[in-house]
RNA sequence: GCCCGGGUGGCGGAAUUGGUAUACGCGAAGGACUUAAAAUCCUUUGGUCGUAAGACCUUGCGGGUUCGAGUCCCGCCUCGGGCACCA
């Protein structure tokens, strides 16, 4: 082999060399401590590998590299994702039948794997559309079905009429197919579904088991949506009927002004009252026949008709309307609701649109911080009206009072006073008007009074405060006066404000309360408070409220407390030819009958006719009638199989099972094996998947663990996301945008050497960005340099006898930076910061030139393979070729990660700052462990910083070892 | 609307978590080698003003805390991603 660097012919010998010794053929057996490296295995589409999986991969395999020169035993497997729509979609549009389309996109995925050198123990591969596969994938089901955990239901299930098939709630997005953007329509089926829902609080709890970014925790938690409330029972009156609603607010009860069921909820055809019948049957028919992106939709009004009968809230004993509207969701709670329009914003909207009452039953409360209320002083309750009075010009009347300077600012307020006893805010507030501004045509606006609490300490009077504020909203309806008192006059003048500056206007916080409350259209308080208008549970905090409230309905034995989730249970049937069958038996006589665990696989039939849907809302498999037609397994008659498949997301919730008892066709894991390897220690792949494929394999981990079939219950120790890889263009790669970057011209152009490591450096792995092939030269020149040095071509960078011989030690220079950089590659693999970990082998390479600097830097053979090793999990071919060219027999891939000595790493000189007043004036170089005063009095020596110290008294000195002194002037 | 992330030179991006902002790479400019080009190597490279020494400015915008803020706090703007009538 000549002295150029030939990627081509380096990373072709070595994959035949390593694939030939078994390099990456993990036994599986062997007593070092392991390490599970796993990737998200690749869907086989007609696009093959794409430059995301060389990402993905890439950070991966460099953990993993990293993970075996640590010493560990490495197993990082690969297989392929291959059941499902899109392989399906490709072949029925090709005419080509879909175990083909894969079989050739396996191939060409293969060889770019291979190609990319990772380090996949292709042995252990599974691919789950096999039978050898999909024999564990039926197994799954039935243990499932034995555990209860797999049911079916009628059930309303979203349904695209163009793949024809059901979709899972994931694969919606928008009301539209994932797929196919086609709208998704609702309809009736009899399905099968996982029961993720009983696993709801331990899917949640358990997130504190493991090491995942935070924000993939927090997204799975929202996913499955835990909300605590209560179920609460309501009377319908003149009947017998009743039923209930859930809340998280039950504080806010009192505020009860309507309650509303889903329009499918049972009870609504009995209690509707002849004469609103034909009002709610048609309403329930529109409401049907809406597709779900127009009931998501958020423009959509909010509609709802009266069904004529009513309910007793519990609380007050009081009568309320019963109403259907479609913004209440029968999937979820009761399917009923308590309608609060002062403190729910839908209800509120509701309200307002159909003229329902609005009663405000939470009040905000504050308590000032600065100047809380005192042990031991006398409490004192006050009632004031703040009066929001708006003009026809769109201006809001304030006041400044005159000669009551606070501070710098003359105070602005809204009209403000007490309110009297037997007298309303509203009535106090005309009574307000009148004597402070004159005016008497007033009006009381539509905007319900608005109440809320401020507690603090009223200093001048000595006394606590404890003042319930109400606001009232008025229209002028004309300049009508009455003259005001002289007194008053001397108090205050009057200002009208534009609405708009109000905010910045008024000065006292419940003013600005109330401006907002204005200003901003608030319309329902849905925060936090305290009870007003709520019975013996007035003057309560919410926190006790809930609690005294949840137990008075506890006690009287009508209601409880509840825990709801968003999480549905899971849809896993799928009209669709290729997937895994279900594996059950109907039977007339036996009902629903589990295919018998010796009977499996349940073979796909392989000659099919025509394996496209037929939009009957059963499979294609239904004609195939020598696969439907069986015997029952426990009657022996006449019996018809299941037809529906499974969706892929079954196939790969255990894949990662699979991989270490791939191989033993008499159980789906070996015990031992599985026992020894799992779980797994780091899975790489896109925050994409957390709510489907990463939450789904949680559960079915945990349904295996409680069938006692493993001994873990969370299946991923440690999870880490890369970003997407984008087009040049900086959107999304897709073939109809046409930039689709095909990795095969990298690879052929670059090497995989080059390509992995320059899209490792390009951006931060859980960032991404878009493709920007200009770099990787960058790349390509650092490991030319690599080469030379590492061949004795450039013995410039070898440094010594210029004969491209190696020196016996490398200067203590070098030393120091190679310490320094194996620490900090090995810390940066760990953390997943590649791209710096590449630039600072990068920075390692520039400082070994003899040229610049030929007193202080060569380096010797053994050091420059220490730089090898450490450069090998990101450019595994070069590396390995220069290990072989300097005499080393084992491959660099088994070696050990250098270590370093702490010692060369402190460094003795250090150059610090120094700054006055904030801003650095010089630079000193130090002693590291200099004292503080050594190094003032070194500073005050120096020429620049003297400039600032002229006829100044330093007051503060402030030293950071090692890093800058800082002085404080006057 | 709600919940997560981001916003730093011409570009991709660094910054030990409050301590010299712009590491590393690309690009650009100048130079060396060459008949020439490519490759390679060397130098310069945040902005403004200045002949210069130097001064001032600079991490989306506006405030604040601090001797010191890209980093912390408050209020905005903006770009991604997720959820979306979940009571």
């Amino acid at each position: 082999m000549s002295n150029k660097y030939d990627h081509k012919k380096i990373e072709s010998k070595w994959r035949d060399i390593w694939e030939k010794a078994g390099l990456n053929r993990t036994d599986l057996k062997s007593v070092k401590p392991k390490h599970y490296n796993l990737v998200m295995f690749p869907y086989p589409s007609a696009e093959y590998i794409h430059l995301g999986h060389i990402y993905s991969y890439s950070g991966a395999d460099v953990y993993g590299r990293y993970q075996r020169l640590k010493g560990k035993n490495v197993f990082e497997p690969i297989g392929f994702d291959s059941f499902g729509l899109p392989a399906e979609n490709f072949a029925i549009k090709k005419g080509i039948h879909p175990e083909k389309v894969i079989d050739h996109a396996i191939d060409q995925s293969t060889r770019q794997l291979k190609e990319a050198g990772f380090m996949f123990d292709w042995f252990r591969e599974v691919i789950t559309s096999k039978p050898d596969y999909y024999k564990w994938t039926q197994l799954l089901f039935l243990k499932l079905y034995d555990q209860g955990l797999a049911y079916r239901k009628e059930a309303p299930v979203n349904w695209c009429p163009s793949c024809k098939t059901v979709l899972a709630n994931e694969q919606v997005k928008d009301g539209l197919c994932d797929r196919c953007d086609t709208e998704v329509v609702q309809k009736e089926m009899k399905q099968w579904f996982f029961k993720v829902t009983d696993y709801a609080e331990r899917l949640i709890k358990d997130l504190d088991k493991v090491d995942w970014p935070e924000s993939s925790k927090i997204k799975q938690r929202n996913w499955i949506g835990r909300s605590e409330g209560v179920e609460m029972d309501m009377q319908i009156t003149d009947s017998k009927e009743k039923f209930s609603v859930f809340t998280t607010r039950i504080d806010t009860v009192y505020g009860m002004t309507y309650v509303v069921l889903a329009p499918e909820h049972p009870l609504v055809n009995k209690i509707t009252t002849d004469k609103q019948k034909k009002e709610v049957e048609k309403y329930k028919i529109q409401a049907q026949k809406q597709t779900e992106i127009e009931r998501q939709s958020l423009e959509k009004d909010k509609t709802g008709v009266f069904t004529g009968s009513y309910a007793i809230n519990p609380f007050t004993g009081e009568k309320v309307p019963i109403w259907i509207a479609d913004y209440v969701l029968f999937g979820y709670g009761t399917g009923a609701v308590m309608a609060v329009p002062a403190h729910d914003e839908r209800d509120f909207e509701f309200a307002k649109k159909y003229k329902l009452p609005i009663i405000q039953s939470i009040a905000p409360h504050s308590v000032d911080t600065k100047n809380p209320p005192r042990k031991g002083k006398t409490d004192t309750r006050r009632k004031v009206v703040h009066v929001i009075l708006e003009n026809d010009k769109g201006e809001v009347l304030t006041l400044n009072l005159k000669g009551q300077e606070w501070g710098d600012n003359k105070p602005k307020t809204l009209i403000i006073g007490g309110i009297e006893d037997r007298e309303s805010p509203e009535e106090a507030a005309m009574r307000e008007i009148e004597e402070e501004t004159g005016y008497t045509d007033v009006q009381i606006s539509e905007v319900y009074p608005i109440e809320f609490h401020a507690e603090f300490f009223a200093a001048h009077k000595d006394v606590n405060r404890y003042v319930e504020t109400v606001g009232v909203f008025c229209q002028l309806k004309s300049e009508k006066k009455v003259p005001v008192s002289e007194n008053e006059k001397k108090l205050h003048e009057i200002i009208w404000v534009k609405k708009k500056n109000l905010l910045s206007s008024v000065t006292i916080p419940d003013d600005i309360f109330l401006a907002k409350a204005y200003v901003e259209k608030i319309g329902s308080y849905t925060e936090y408070g305290v009870l007003i208008n709520s019975g013996k549970f007035t003057g309560l905090i919410y926190e006790e409220a809930k609690k005294k409230m949840a137990d008075w309905l506890e006690k009287k034995g009508i209601g409880s407390r509840k825990i709801n989730y968003r999480l549905h249970d899971w849809s896993i049937g799928r009209q669709r030819y290729w997937g895994a069958p279900i594996p059950i038996i109907h039977c007339d006589k036996c009902g629903v009958v589990p295919v018998p665990e010796k009977d499996l696989p349940v073979k796909l039939p392989e000659n099919i006719k025509d394996f496209r849907p037929k939009g009957t809302g059963k499979g294609p498999l239904a004609s195939v009638s020598e696969f439907v037609n069986v015997k029952c397994p426990r009657c022996g008659g006449k019996a018809e199989r299941e037809t529906d498949t499974m969706d892929t997301f079954v196939d790969s919730s255990f894949y990662f099972l699979r991989y270490p008892s791939t191989g033993d066709d008499t159980q789906m894991m070996e015990p031992k094996v599985t026992k020894k390897w799992l779980p797994v220690d780091m899975y790489v792949g896109g925050a994409e998947h957390v709510t489907m494929h990463l939450l789904y394999a949680r559960f079915i981990t945990k349904a295996l663990h409680d069938a006692k079939l493993i001994t873990f219950d969370e299946p991923f120790m440690k999870l880490r996301h890369q970003g997407y890889i984008l087009g040049p263009d900086g959107k999304k790669m897709s073939k109809s945008k046409g930039n689709v970057v095909n990795p095969d011209g990298v690879v052929k152009e670059h090497g995989a050497d080059a390509f992995r490591t320059y899209i490792l450096f390009m951006a931060r792995f859980e960032d991404g960005g878009p493709w920007n092939p200009k770099g990787l030269v960058g790349v390509s020149r650092f490991l030319e340099k690599i080469w030379r040095i590492g061949i004795g071509l450039d013995s410039r960078l070898h440094g010594n006898d210029n004969k491209g011989n190696w020196p016996d030690v490398s200067s203590t220079e070098v030393q120091a930076k190679l310490a320094r950089t194996i620490k900090k590659v090995g810390e940066d693999i760990e953390s997943f910061k590649f791209n710096t970990a590449v630039a600072s082998l990068m920075t390692l390479m520039n400082g070994i030139s003899v040229e610049k600097r030929p007193d202080e830097d060569w380096i010797s053979k053994g050091d420059f393979e220490k730089l090898l090793i450490i450069l090998a999990p990101f450019a595994p071919f070069i590396t390995e070729e220069l290990w072989e060219k300097l005499g080393n027999k084992d491959s660099i891939h088994v070696e050990k990660w250098p270590a370093y000595d702490e010692k060369l790493i402190q460094e003795e000189a250090v150059t610090i700052a120094v700054q006055v007043n904030g801003k650095v004036r010089d630079q000193l170089v130090v002693n590291v462990d200099s004292a503080k005063d050594e190094v003032f009095e070194l500073a005050k020596a120096s020429e620049k910083v003297q400039k600032y110290l002229l006829d100044k008294e330093v007051k503060k000195v402030i030293y950071i070892e090692g890093k800058l002194l800082s002085l404080v002037v006057n």
